[in-house]
DNA sequence: TTTAAGATTTAGTCATGCCTAAACTTATAG
DNA sequence: CTATAAGTTTAGGCATGACTAAATCTTAAA
């Protein structure tokens, strides 16, 4: 059931391969491989390969694609991804604020409708929640136009220990992790500080205002992303200097 | 997609099936034939066997199916179609009240979401509107177990000539004749009469309070359901007697 | 430079749902 | 009691989007 906007007609599993390009890919448009693409979207790599030739062969093609080299988005591409994930961060926030759903239950939800609201329902929305800029997790949301502003985000594992940090947003993935992080008072906008010397298996932080520090499973860690604190240090003060600039945020 | 809820797992398609059989079989659950059915949904009769036969045949069978007689729904098939109809309702008093579409805006973006919110969202929904009992149009939404009170409705163009009524539902299904009626005042709960002798192509009624008439065209008199009228005079009182009963609310 | 492991693509299937054309029932008029 | 029209089902196909198994590239180690 296509009539759904303007531009070329897309089905819910090229949405979800789209996104699945623009997430891997980050927002450095870099290539991405079949087999990270079958991973992510539970599928076989040989089913990725199909649509992808049938994704690069339309009119207007949605990906370039290169034989055993991967594909990267076109201007089109980007857009209708984009487009979706305006949905689907768009629909988190009203979900939440409107609809009484706890910051764990948001995100299945607003994956399965991502595909189906009309553009006249995603103005509604925005305009019901005064345009907003996040969703419940800290992720931004694209505008209209596809605009979508880069944060130099940090994943907390790469953090540097005992300079202070803020949240700035959190996988919204695993519910379990959510909830967790709820009981800890781990939320966007927190400041946290990654004690010195603790980088192993797990990592101690301390959170807010409080004078205690609790331990982080990795588990945990690798769901939050941060930004420089508030008492402004340097930004690239990062644990491992190296490749630590492929954070990136966890799109969806 | 099918993971929505919890009884057996439906297909947009099957949820637009189920529907139809409800709709054209109505509540009295008469056996509907293949051709209405193909033409209800815009396929071919040859399609609409195929459908029937899987839905018969499964494990927990949707419809009962005789070749060449029809088909009317299960228990199962009852249930499901009810729960969509629920999620049609409910996201078009949805849309109408909180998100600002107007009533002839509704019916196509309801018509879409139906088959992918969750039992949790139309919970929400239903808690946020405060469990309300009729769409946008006059419909009576079904409770959450599936019941769905009857009302004796008929068609204004079955109405007696000068007997009050009042519009207890009108259909959803032409954005156009909505319009055309909201200029006229036309809507649920509005007194009507229809001048005698006025029954050919078209015909004069009598709005609310107003000591006008105008003119209705068979068109739009024909997506109006109306009740007898305050002045409490008997219901069946029908222009033409004989099969005057099948009026049944346009479903969806 | 050679080669094997790993990544990727091709080939051949399958399930859904729809379509057309042809065969077949049922119901109705003579 | 038939013949014919109308309604319905069967047969054979097509497009999507996934899967398995087998073939083919790439790449990196030897
Ligand atoms: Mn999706
Ligand atoms: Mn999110
Ligand atoms: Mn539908
Ligand atoms: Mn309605």
């Amino acid at each position: 059931m296509p009539p759904r906007n303007h531009g070329p007609y897309t089905t819910e599993s090229v949405d979800d391969y789209l996104k699945a390009i623009l997430e891997l890919g980050g927002l450095a448009e870099e290539r991405v491989t079949s087999n990270a693409l079958a991973q992510h979207l539970g599928v076989r790599a040989a089913s990725v390969t199909g649509m992808l030739q049938k994704l690069a062969a339309q009119k207007p093609p949605f990906v370039k694609y290169e034989k055993h080299h991967g594909v990267r988005l076109t201007a089109a591409g980007k857009m209708r991804a984009l487009e979706v994930l305006r949905h689907h961060r768009l629909l988190e926030r009203f979900l939440h604020d409107f609809l009484d759903y706890s910051w764990d239950e948001v995100h299945d939800e607003a994956e399965r409708l991502e595909h189906f609201i009309s553009e006249q329902l995603e103005d509604r929305i925005a305009a019901k929640l005064g345009d907003p800029e996040t969703d419940p997790h800290g992720h931004l949301i694209p505008e209209r136009s596809g605009a979508l502003p880069a944060r130099e985000e940090v994943l907390l594992s790469k953090w540097a220990c005992g300079v202070a940090a803020v949240i700035s947003s959190v996988s919204d993935r695993d519910p379990a992790a959510l909830r967790e992080m709820t009981r800890l008072g781990l939320k966007p906008g927190v400041a946290i500080t990654v004690e010195t010397g603790t980088r192993n298996a797990s990592l101690r932080v301390r959170i807010g205002e409080r004078s205690d520090s609790v331990r982080l499973s990795q588990m945990l860690a690798s769901g939050i992303s941060v930004i420089a604190g508030p008492n402004g240090r340097a930004r690239n003060l990062l644990a491992d200097s190296h490749e630590a600039n492929q954070a990136e945020s966890r799109l969806p």
